[in-house]
RNA sequence: GGUGGGUUGGCCGAGAGGCGAGGCAACGGACUGCAAAUCCGUCUACACGGGUUCAAAUCCCGUACCCACCUCCA
């Protein structure tokens, strides 16, 4: 089976052919560094992270590049009134995005190029839309540098929309424009409202690039002018998207093969968004699950579904992928094993991962079925084909990232925990032995009341944190 | 106005013409001193109205409601 994906520009689930055998190479766009990242940026973080296991999983090479827009007018804006540098605000941002990457091991790209680093590689972009003679400096001496959209006449393909159908950027500055639809690729310095340092030099004069070169140009220096997957969240489509694609292959380009976008996550209805404020960030979710559970939480819908977040939904997959825990920690000594049939036909349809999970939860029932029969080597193999399916989606529990952190503080700790408690343990069962239950639940009560939870086997009992005291 | 998507059982959430995805919660049973964990079972759903078909949650037509994008946004 191969895999195949859903391709926004043509609307349908395909083949996933690659332009090279066995390679990969994969853009996303990322972040516009400018406030706290909340679980919708994560989201779409984690399902192209997915998309990349599987890709390294079914043995491709990938190369994925995922961007930084660390120059733009909210950056600018903000910064100014939060009376600092505008590198300073973005720097900042960008480090409080690494870490929620790294809570939900959201693996490093390949490359994470900045927009402000590729400056001359946009200049140049932008001087050969001009000379081909799609795009024109503004006459009435703004700096300002449009992409001509009347002169490609592929535009609007990606979105499928005409251009005399599309409302007119109703706020855009008429200014210079030869159509209200076409769009900046250079914004010249505004000398009275913005810091020298947020401009460039450029034959059209001081200024900084458009949104939608960068991606342009950064996509095509690091993945060539030709290259796999585009991705990014829905409302990218347009126009960021539909501009990115059309500005490369007017500047003789072919692009992206296949696009990808994944849905939004909301609150209450609404979608998260900066300036309506109701951004959940993820410090703050983070203080009511692990990582872990969160990036199972996103896991267990398709990145094409509409996802309505709720504390209420998110603690509801904590528990499910607790379950999956409790029958590895049954199972010890656990070798890496195959992944099902059905766990990789799942990911092959399109990233299916609500199937996927469903495939790991038909083994750990499995799993815990040959527990219970005591077939240790049962057990151990299943237990192996779960930790191949959970690895593939980035939440195998026993990954060392998981445990970064707490981890070190913890490991000196648990030797003596584990003393103390076996004592109570052994007293608990002195006490069972001697028929005085009373005596047996109040141990029990007791270490339950610190955070330990008792489980009685038949080779003994067994006892974990359970993280709640 | 244009474009794209949605409405599934108590809840979350898949599927996309015929075999009850999966999970959470609840209830019953097994196990247990009692629990917990685990297993077995129960809860037989697809917005509404028509139609096509031997067969429709899935296709077609219509209706209602919801959402996204067309303006910075994952």
């Amino acid at each position: 089976m191969t895999l195949r994906l859903y391709d926004t520009a043509t609307g349908e689930v395909r083949d996933f052919v690659p332009l090279q055998t066995g390679k990969a190479g994969v853009y996303v766009c990322g972040l516009t560094v400018q406030g706290e990242p909340h679980v919708g940026h994560v989201r779409s973080a984690v399902n192209f992270d997915v998309l990349r296991r599987w890709l390294i999983a079914s043995g491709y090479e990938v190369t994925f590049i995922r961007n930084i827009t660390d120059i733009d007018d909210k950056i600018l804006t903000k910064s100014a009134d939060q009376g600092r540098p505008w590198y300073n605000l973005a720097y900042d941002m960008k480090r409080e995005l690494d870490k929620a990457y790294d809570a939900l091991h959201v693996l490093p790209p390949t490359y994470e190029p900045a927009a402000t680093g590729h400056v001359p590689e946009m200049i140049e972009l932008i001087n050969l839309l001009i000379e081909r003679g799609h795009a024109y400096a503004a006459e009435d001496g703004s700096g300002d540098v449009y992409f001509d959209v009347r002169s490609w006449a592929a535009y609007g393909e990606l979105t499928h929309q005409g251009i005399d159908d599309m409302e007119a950027a109703t706020d855009a500055d008429p200014r210079g424009k030869r159509d209200p639809r076409d769009f900046a690729l250079w914004k010249g310095w505004k000398q009275d409202s913005e810091p020298v340092t947020a401009s460039w030099p450029a034959p059209w004069g001081r200024g900084r690039p458009g949104w939608h070169i960068e991606c342009s140009a950064m996509a095509g220096k690091y993945l060539g002018d030709a290259f796999d997957i585009h991705g990014g969240g829905v409302d990218l489509r347009f126009p960021h998207h539909e501009n990115e694609q059309a500005q490369s292959r007017a500047a003789g380009g072919r692009f992206a093969s296949y696009w990808m976008h994944n849905a939004w996550i909301t609150t209450a209805g609404e979608k998260m968004s900066k300036s309506l404020g109701n951004t959940l960030s993820i410090p703050g979710v983070l203080q009511r699950v692990r990582g872990i559970e969160l990036r199972y939480y996103m896991v267990s819908a398709h990145y094409r579904s509409h996802v309505e977040f709720s504390f209420e939904a998110l603690e509801e997959a904590a528990s499910a992928f607790r379950r999956i825990e409790r029958f590895l920690e049954k199972v010890p000594e656990v070798i890496v094993g195959e992944l099902p049939a059905a766990f990789s036909a799942a990911l092959d349809d399109d990233l299916g991962t609500p199937a996927a999970i469903a495939a790991i939860h038909d083994a750990v029932r499995q799993g815990n079925v040959h527990v219970a029969a005591d077939e240790s080597e049962a057990a151990a193999a299943v237990a192996g084909s779960v930790i191949a399916m959970l690895s593939v989606l980035g939440l195998d529990p026993a990954d060392p990232h998981w445990s970064q952190g707490s981890a070190s503080d913890s490991g000196e700790l648990k030797g003596v925990v584990d003393v103390l408690i076996a004592g109570l343990i052994e007293q608990r069962q002195a006490a069972r032995a001697n028929k005085d239950f009373a005596a047996a639940d109040a141990i029990r009560d007791q270490i339950a009341a610190a955070g330990v939870e008792i489980e009685d086997t038949p080779q003994g009992a067994r006892w974990k944190l359970t993280g709640q005291n």
